[in-house]
DNA sequence: ATTTATGCAAACATTTTGCAAGTGG
DNA sequence: CCACTTGCAAAATGTTTGCATAAAT
């Protein structure tokens, strides 16, 4: 098991080559989710891109959010009760622990899960496209 | 792993123990998750319910799952973007594995897969209170 | 009888969409 | 220029809630 930060992408030169414009908002939009190292959701990407230009309107947020996740991008998380929470495609794909006392996310990534989720997958007959991980705890206090 | 059939238990003595009323659209609502092996969202319950009686309403569905959900009669899944979906609670915990194409629910067990989690959550400092772990994928064609 | 639950409609929260105006290549 | 993108307001979804009535114990 490993815990790793995160590296930016050149996403706007990969965007351009597939045809995509890249409008103010984009920019902006795109620079806040490779710059952040956490989740937000919809409406925090709007209150920090609205700091750079107040005329962003939360559809181009969601806009931008469905157009980045088709060109992988960012990856969307809907974590337990709240909204979708967005997220930058680092290197490594990996899965997440919430602290539920503070909503804090925890990126993980295990590899001997990953092949047991395969197998499983095979003995049903299935191949995974994709998988959801969330592993909801607490703090634990001394020991 | 393994995959398994459920059994209905006797939530409604549970319920009545706890000083929960019986009422006619609770025993309707909490007979249609007894019997069924799906995983319907709240919609599709108050379809069921309502050939038994025409006059419960969506506002009832809800506020029961959430009542059973509070006892443990019940779970509520999320899964990825659509409307939560409901299941009894049957004697074993299991994850599930989601057909991307058909929308149908497959349960497994993986006792490895939640060994691993807890050895995950401990290194992390974390006590694990619940998981998520869900498997999208498309049946494989030949092999 | 008293407390709790219900149905209805309205409120809420999140996300999507139609359309006229603006902008990137 | 011309197609694509934006902001705005309105619609669409999924879920919760206030309130007067109905039902359970």
């Amino acid at each position: 098991m490993t815990t790793e930060a995160k590296q930016p992408l050149d996403f706007e030169r990969e965007l351009r080559r597939a045809g995509i414009r890249i409008t103010r908002p984009r920019r902006i939009i795109l620079g806040i989710l490779q710059e952040t190292g956490d989740h937000p959701d919809a409406y925090e990407i709007l209150r920090r891109a609205s700091a750079l230009d107040a005329s962003i309107s939360l559809s181009t947020v969601y806009r931008t959010m469905k157009l980045l996740e088709e060109h992988g991008a960012i990856q969307r998380h809907a974590f337990a009760g709240g909204p979708s929470r967005f997220e930058h495609t680092g290197e490594e794909h990996h899965d997440h622990l919430i602290d539920v006392e503070t909503g804090d996310v925890i990126e993980f990534r295990s590899a001997r899960i990953e092949k047991l989720q395969d197998e499983i997958a095979r003995e049903l007959g299935y191949d995974i496209l994709h998988h959801r991980l969330e592993l909801y705890g607490r703090k634990r206090r001394k020991n």
